[in-house]
DNA sequence: ATAGATTTGTTCGTATGTATA
DNA sequence: GTATACATACGAACAAATCTA
């Protein structure tokens, strides 16, 4: 998944698993060092054009593999 | 939407709307002038029962209809 | 002058209901 | 029938601006 990709609704793979992919991408790429804050969840939703939930469903999988960490009331950031 | 109704969680309409057209009535009615501040944040979740998030999205829809501004740290005025 | 209280702004956490594929 | 996705609603915490004692 390239780091500018777009959401697809039509596709195959769930639009969570391509949001976390994105996501990922971009991380790799650098657009935010660890430590950093990242986009927001309403400002995730509103670039991507998603629901909340489905926003935190593709946070929660870069949480699990330890790539992003919440942080409440304060956002979420890249793993250092 | 009456200036004095209750808000009905079991309405078809969501509650936020409710509650912004319950504010909206009531500043027709002139329970504030322009230029005056209404009930905080605050003193409305606590006079209508409401969470505070949905007390804001209410708040929203009257200042993107240019009905209310907000001041951080002063709070919410009725638009002149 | 400053310390505390008030108020709006922002953010993540959680739960429920509905619709669709 | 299950997974996906959206909308609504409540909760909790932190931050910044403003006002007051």
């Amino acid at each position: 998944m390239d780091a500018d990709a777009e959401i697809d609704h039509d596709a195959a793979t769930p639009v969570y698993q391509q949001l976390a992919e994105i996501l990922r991408a971009r991380i790799e790429r650098g657009d935010w060092a660890p430590g950093r804050r990242i986009l927001s969840e309403a400002q995730l939703v509103q670039t991507y054009g998603l629901a909340r939930e489905t926003t935190r469903k593709a946070l929660r999988i870069l949480i699990d593999a330890e790539i992003l960490v919440t942080v409440p009331g304060r956002g979420t950031f890249v793993a250092e």
